[in-house]
DNA sequence: AGCCAGGGTCTGC
DNA sequence: GCAGACCATGGC
């Protein structure tokens, strides 16, 4: 269980001493965090900016107010979820006890559906380094702004009239015919997210996959990191070189019931610490 | 310089 | 159902 309270303009938080900013904020599930120092970032979630730090067992959200706090950052930051007991139940599996042993501290955010899946549109045959420049040109571009030199990610109704021209600052490539067909069916109410948001996972992942360039992998992030479906597993490049040498007989059910955190550290711990996979074949 | 990046589509079998 | 070409761009 967490507890807050405020201190000046800042909101306090213990409880949380298990996550790492490094690790949730810096993996590549978001876009728009930037690290200023050893677990304190600054960044843009949806419309609100954030400052946030780690000292020792307390996380400060810098300048926020307890409305705020409540409403949104508690959610976004998944602090409600106990991730003790999912550790425990996925550290079973001995490829997964290594992972979370690795990098203990990350979560799965909750993000906003809209925004996740512009955001994992870009990413497409793409790296995070340049999604998070397209990013922050969408942003600044179309979007409100909300702190210095901070812009809130542009709603629905403000891309609703943006030509495929609007676009090509971002430098988006080919991906931005896709934000285009996006920005259409959104708008329209073609695909309407909140709707969305209600379906069954699997008819979820069908009607999102009706956008051009949203494919079975792009859906499951949207889900996952944007529709809160701890089930789904997204499989990307590095997923699928760490499964195909690690779980050659296929996941083990233990993995599957909290997939989406399962992927997470599998991802993560591929990704960053590549030498823990013995890849001595093909 | 050339390879790769949190893929998807289209074509051809 | 699966393999391969192709898609734009920039970081390394």
């Amino acid at each position: 269980m967490i507890n807050y309270l405020a201190e000046g303009q800042d909101i306090i938080v213990s409880g949380l001493s298990d996550i790492s900013l490094q690790d949730t904020l810096d993996c590549g599930q978001c876009f728009r965090f930037s690290k200023i120092d050893e677990e304190l970032f600054e960044g843009v979630a949806g419309e609100h900016y954030l400052k946030v730090g780690k000292q020792g067992d307390i996380v400060r959200f810098y300048n926020t107010t307890e409305e705020l706090f409540c409403s949104f950052w508690k959610r976004y930051f998944d602090m409600d979820t106990d991730y003790l007991s999912i550790r425990t139940s996925l550290s079973q599996d001995e490829v997964l006890a290594k992972a979370i042993k690795y990098a203990p501290g990350i979560r799965v955010l909750k993000q906003d559906p809209w925004e996740t899946l512009l955001s994992f549109i870009l990413s497409q045959n793409n790296n995070v380094k340049r999604i998070k420049g397209i990013v922050e040109r969408l942003a600044a571009e179309f979007g409100e702004p909300i702190a210095d030199g901070f812009y809130a990610f542009p709603t629905v109704e403000r891309m609703a009239n943006c030509t495929l021209e609007d676009l090509v600052p971002l430098r988006a490539g080919f991906r931005a015919k896709y934000i285009m067909d996006a920005i259409q069916k959104v708008a329209s109410g073609e695909l309407d997210l909140q709707k969305v948001a209600m379906l069954p996972t699997a008819e979820a992942q069908k009607s999102l996959i009706t956008i051009k360039g949203v494919g079975e992998k792009v859906a499951d992030c949207v889900l996952l990191y944007g529709f809160g479906r701890m089930e789904c597993f997204p499989k990307d490049v590095w997923i699928k070189r760490a499964v195909k040498h690690l779980y050659p007989q296929g996941l083990p059910q233990v993995l599957l019931e909290n997939g989406g955190i399962a992927q997470q550290y599998i991802f993560h711990y591929a990704r960053t610490c590549p030498e823990a996979f013995v890849m001595t074949e093909d």
